[in-house]
DNA sequence: CGCCAGGTTGAAGCGCTTCAACGTCTGTGG
DNA sequence: CCACAGACGTTGAAGCGCTTCAACCTGGCG
């Protein structure tokens, strides 16, 4: 539990009102690899910290193809936030890439911590900041950026990106095909 | 100031004492055509309300290609909410496309009622998570999603966006050139 | 009338996709 | 210890869609 507690400290640091509110609804599960947390069409109820491994959150369009939202490790949360807050079912899976384990909440909890709590509201609140912000950087990179960019500035600010994830995984997230960014790393 | 109170009472009700707080802050704009209420570089320091008017958000990337990240016209909130939240420079600009007017309030007056006011958090919390949805929104639209379909799912869920604004500013919404957008129109 | 903004159309080129073949590394079973 | 399969990545060739540069059309306005 300790490092969610870690990660929430960092956000907004919490009393012992709030440690002893949250800390019931904390369950730790453990995932094999490639097991699904989510599957497209149902609905996200719980948000997971990732304590251990990394997964995957992809799309299946209407043609087949898959496309990577998002790729996610060690002390981020993973979630279909959209389909968590408006309840509709979600058009992403969420999948293990290797043997992982994660401490989730359900929404119907943390629901009613809402209803009354201004910390829960404060750190709600930032915590929907930052996955704005972490939504809208990638929209930025895909809409401003080339392909090619999108790369090098990943590998440039994040390079243990490489190390963390196939470039199978990482081309889809990308944007291109595998061949496409097996070509873009050929041509330095 | 009706529209806002409106729009604030359609997310979650306002009592007497949110009236009270709020209408102090609120300063009524008018805009001219082509007139930057955002500049890049710029610190966006405040959240304009659109009772009037457009406005388009757009980004110049390093090769002088320019893109716009959002279109916005009546009740919609306009502001580069990154920005405004980080307190770092805006990479977008925002221009009114024609006349218009607009109802602003400030970060900083914001931030104060943030630090006691449990119905301000949660409605910032709610226009977070509503910031959040539209950006992930179009983030899959441009992921998932060929030129193609894009312009068409716009046209069939909001057939108004084809009288509100221009088919250069479309297509640059969409993420394709002008002739692009053109010869997709053309081959229907 | 002439100008200009907004949109269309044509032709050439480039980048990404697709399909396909081929390397390379790793684990597994004979 | 070798043979083989399977996952992962690279490379080749053809094709398609978008971009770029350019010419042109059209309606609105001074």
């Amino acid at each position: 539990m300790n490092s969610i507690f870690e990660h929430f400290n960092k956000i907004l640091p919490m009393a012992e009102k709030e440690v002893e509110e949250i800390t019931p609804l904390l369950k730790t599960k453990l995932v094999v690899k490639d097991e699904f947390i989510l599957n497209e069409g149902k609905t996200c109820n719980f948000l997971a910290f990732v304590t251990k491994g990394s997964f995957r959150s992809f799309h299946v369009n209407s043609n087949g193809k898959s496309t990577n939202l998002m790729l996610n490790s060690t002390d981020e949360f993973i979630s279909n936030y959209d389909s968590y807050l408006s309840g509709l079912p979600s058009n992403i899976s969420i999948q293990a890439i290797e043997i992982s384990e994660v401490i989730t909440v359900l929404k119907k909890d943390l629901d009613k911590l809402l209803e009354t709590s201004l910390y829960w509201n404060k750190l709600g609140r930032m915590m929907s900041e930052n996955m704005f912000l972490i939504s809208k950087l990638r929209l930025e990179s895909i809409l401003y950026q080339t392909p090619k960019e999108r790369y090098f500035d990943l590998i440039k600010c994040s390079p243990e990106f490489l190390k963390k994830y196939s470039l199978t995984d990482i081309s889809s997230f990308i944007g291109v095909t595998l061949q496409s960014l097996s070509r873009i790393r050929a041509r330095i």
